[in-house]
DNA sequence: GCCGATTTCCAAAGCGCTTTGAAAGAACTG
DNA sequence: CAGTTCTTTCAAAGCGCTTTGGAAATCGGC
């Protein structure tokens, strides 16, 4: 069932029902009640490619999807398109995603561009060195930034989580706590995210007035592989007068993995050594769920993939004009396995009998 | 930069340069070269809606996600994205989601066929009371299903692991090394391959000569949370004589709180209980990252993805026909989380000094 | 009952591409 | 060189919708 079929059916012209199934003021009451039940009992629903030619919309959001053999998707991808997914319900929008390989990912912008498959894209995963701005920018594509890039003057729509703030928190938890010497076990500093997260520590330890060795940190890819990999070789036959006693930790896969070299190795949280991990809220494994439950710094995940999408289909609409630039807060949720600093041994005297102890 | 004004720029008519940029022959070859340089050089792509229109292809799959406040999508599903997303570069087709709430979901199906948005969808998580297959056949949507309904007769085309096979093999594996007691944490039993499991492993206990109430079943959605409640209420005061000592999970993150339990519970894998974890391959959760590591059902879902993916284009071309049932085999992976049961206690017997023991 | 203002509807012109059917030109026969 | 066959190109007809610019019908006020 098309247009004209349903037009000559009802012995209608075409404008007249488009008008009448589009909500336009120029269609009387009666008729539209005709067309809308009519539509409705034959099941008509315009053909969404003419509709998108017709109009230059295409009613879809778009995502460049990276992929390649030693590409993994984060896990907490779902809960944002869970989150982005239930909004763009509400808007009746789809969501258009398109794979590339991280090499050629400008081509396929370049596609999505000149093809106008979508209405506007969203960017995740921003890196240090992001070109994908400059690029869509110049495509003429209408976006939104989930996270930014390092210089965040540079005037362009984004929403992200306080990051620097979260970390320096939790960094300031744990120095408060008498904690001295700290490890970050950060994700791949090449993104944003994971930089402005070691900032916050080091600007936490700073103001502490501590030295910068006061921190070691390591970055890898957030899995529970490389967290007990950290894990290990940070605590592994390590002296307890001089590792780390405070732990953050960027993801709660690698927290898994911190956990496990922590058990392996006999450290009790948070006797021992304390940990803070940022926690994306993600269903299947919550903080709670760790035999010392976790603290955190939480942000959802899903709620700024509903935000993306909200703010997305406005700037397409030009409902959001200018360069919103949105930053999040992150709560610092307080469980068990933060603790006072373990005692300081005295410090070996000379001549002190205890020193040998 | 459209066809016509590319046309006028070159001096051909808009069919000829439509036929040299889709590899017609009816071309000279070096009008063809010329035209495609002007392409390249001018950036011409044609846009993506004018061509679905014209030629009905909309060179896009589609698929509709369940969104909802209470609907958790499985963390998994990145996984099966990769997949798909990576075989999709190669065919050059994009990824279209519809998100949709479960109670309205054939609306989306129906919109999806009414549309022409898609050329055809994939379904997965397929239930018990599975209503989808019927819905898009009858809608005329090329689909390819991932798992199957009950009732795998019914004439589709689909693509499944052996979930009944896989679950088989680890619960007799478990009764070899003399279980006599089991457990099995299993996905919701709404979804099929939840049932085809529990067919397993109840064939398997049939087959060993063991009663039904030999295995104890609790099914529950597959998360770390309900993994350790499960465990907890299974053994948690439980009678070392009676309670189960092989334990059969439907997933990783199920385990995560199983084992937590036992930790909890001071119960030695494999020494005091045996457990066999079914793994769909998450790089960032694997079964050697346990402190014991697991024995596993392997699966990938990412090949899945690639393969429904290639499936579903086949399909959509014409190039597969008929209802091809296709179904992978699992692989049975022995780690350590596996071994004999303990030793039986001497039943007590009547007057013997060693009963009360 | 006539005139302008409203309301209600329509014909037709796109949107930018693919594809059909035909024509013009080149090349090949006998 | 006329007749035939390829090769190469084109004009025009869709694809199914939206939207512009009117026209016809209805209405209110005098």
């Amino acid at each position: 069932m098309n247009l004209k079929q349903l037009s000559e059916l009802l012995q209608l012209s075409q404008t007249t029902i488009s008008r009448a199934l589009n909500g336009y003021p120029e269609v009387g009451e009666r008729t539209r009640r005709r067309v809308v039940e009519a539509a409705q009992k034959h099941g008509y629903k315009p053909n969404s490619n003419a509709r998108k030619l017709a109009t230059g919309r295409a009613g879809a959001i778009g995502y460049v999807l990276p992929v390649g053999r030693n590409v993994d998707l984060d896990p907490h991808f779902v809960e944002f398109l869970s989150g982005l997914g239930e909004h763009a319900l509400s808007r009746d929008v789809d969501l258009s995603l398109t794979p590339a390989v991280l090499e050629r990912e400008s081509e396929a912008y370049r596609r999505i561009a000149a093809s106008r498959s979508v209405d506007g894209v969203y960017l995740s995963s921003m890196r240090n060195d992001e070109q994908r701005i400059a690029l869509v920018r110049n495509l003429g594509i209408p976006f939104l930034a989930h996270g930014r890039a390092l210089r965040p003057a540079e005037g362009y729509a984004f929403l992200d989580i306080d990051n620097e703030g979260a970390f320096y928190n939790a960094a300031r938890l744990l120095l408060q706590l008498g904690h001295k010497r700290l490890a970050f076990i950060n994700g791949d500093t090449d993104f944003t995210f994971a930089v402005h997260r070691l900032n916050g520590v080091l600007r936490a330890i700073k103001e502490h007035g501590l030295p910068a060795t006061a921190l070691v940190q390591h970055s890898a890819a957030m899995n529970e592989e490389n967290g007990y990999k950290l894990a290990m070789a940070l605590f592994r036959g390590a002296d307890p007068e001089t590792r780390p006693t405070g732990v953050l930790s960027s993801s709660m896969f690698s927290t898994l993995g911190i956990v496990r070299a922590f058990n392996q190795l006999k450290l009790r949280m948070p006797d021992d050594v304390s940990i803070i991990c940022h926690d994306d809220v993600f269903p299947f494994l919550k903080p709670e769920s760790f035999t010392v439950p976790l603290t955190t710094t939480r942000s959802s995940i899903r709620a700024a993939g509903a935000r993306v999408c909200e703010r997305l289909v406005n700037i397409i609409s030009g409902a959001e004009t200018g360069c919103v630039q949105e930053i999040w807060p992150v709560e610092l949720i307080v469980r068990a396995s933060t603790g006072p600093a373990p005692a300081e041994r005295k410090p070996a005297r000379r001549g002190s009998p205890e020193a040998a102890e």
